[in-house]
DNA sequence: GTGGTCTAGACCACG
DNA sequence: GTGGTCTAGACCACA
């Protein structure tokens, strides 16, 4: 799996990486158990600190993506429901996101169309390499 | 209009004002034509720098929900369509919401149900004015 | 409040901090609302960088014993009842060392008397300054 | 006696083989004067390097919880009453514990309950050779 | 002023 | 080999 960063983008480095690597495990581009590459690994392929990668797999860590295994690294976690937590930040993302389209005069119908496309986006990319 | 801020919450104050203000002219509290507080007096008013307040409302400027009127200040925009920018940044939100919602194990239609309820609750607070 | 640090112990410096800030709002010499120095305040003064600080503060966020304070920084915060993760990790620890006790010929009687000694020298020292 | 170690885990593994032992000796799982197994002989059952359950025997070792016998191996040591150092570490570590107990608002009594049930999970698991 | 991010390089613990 | 810790210094965002 390829991961690209923007270092002229405002989002940080460390949170790319994050994002990227959720949408590669969504998409089945990252399976369960797989290993990821060491932090210096990524690192010099990316062409970036170690520590930036570090602090992205934390985070990943945090929120229960992946495991850290003393012996393999880091490791792609068991999916499990989303407790209370999860489900407040989705719902605060998702409803921000809907006020915007509202104030950009979008319907309910195309709302919903355009969230449906973004989930096949994510979910129909299992399987393919691309 | 009330806004709440929480100085302890991980995202920039400005952001948080520029968000409600997004979810007050969505739902109908904020209407078109109608001016905003001064810069000073909703500073004044939350017990923050006024300097954080100019920096939502000039964020709020640059995506077109509010336009700057010599004499009235601050005022809501008139409503249009989104250009390829926001749909892009749109695209981008709603995905990575859709990529964390499937590691999960929120399915399709658990999405979509999710997604509907949020458009409701930022357009079930207008009266009935859509 | 005096913060010692040995950068010759095993444990970590930050884990230091973190510990002692923790003996600290306990023994009421840090109280609720209270703003822990800057980070790079106390490093200043301990003679160590600021990363390291850092570090421990945002172990101590993540536990919930200080919140980051746009404003004013990190602040004690309002103590709160463990959830099943605190008792479960307070169990861990004191099963371990009720179990090291035991392998030293303590008795029960004895574990309880120097449990009860620990949590006296923890909250009887509210109100001193020493 | 069944060993369970979780390479995930944030303690390092020969840790947890050296805490796992110490509650097996204090249940009187395992009894003075008993051998443990080689370390060739328990990495290869746990499936880990031996060097690791090496590492485990010597800080055991150190601690005075088992001696090197050169026929048998690793064998049980007899029980002695802690030292210094032993009692400052357990102070070290209640008092810490108890610091966070009072940080989640458990009083004296349900703090000292505690540390009763948890003494009880070892030394109950003993048939009654106490 | 504050904390957050990123870089760079050293050393150590773990397995 | 792996990640974790600590240091050091730069730049930026926020208030």
């Amino acid at each position: 799996m390829i991961l690209q960063i923007d270092t002229q983008d405002a989002l940080p480095i460390y949170a790319q990486l994050r994002d990227q690597i959720v949408l590669g495990i969504a998409g089945g581009r990252l399976e369960q158990g797989e290993a990821l590459p060491s932090v210096r690994r990524l690192g010099a392929d990316l062409g970036i600190n170690f520590h930036t990668v570090s602090k992205a797999y934390t985070a990943l860590h945090d929120e229960g993506y992946i495991v850290m295994d003393r012996r393999r690294g880091a490791v792609v976690a068991r999916r499990t429901a989303g407790g209370a937590d999860f489900l407040s930040k989705l719902g605060r993302n998702i409803t921000l996101s809907a006020a915007e389209a509202v104030c950009h005069n979008m319907g309910g119908d195309e709302f919903m169309a355009f969230c449906a496309e973004c989930y096949r986006n994510v979910n129909g990319e299992k399987g393919d390499s691309s």
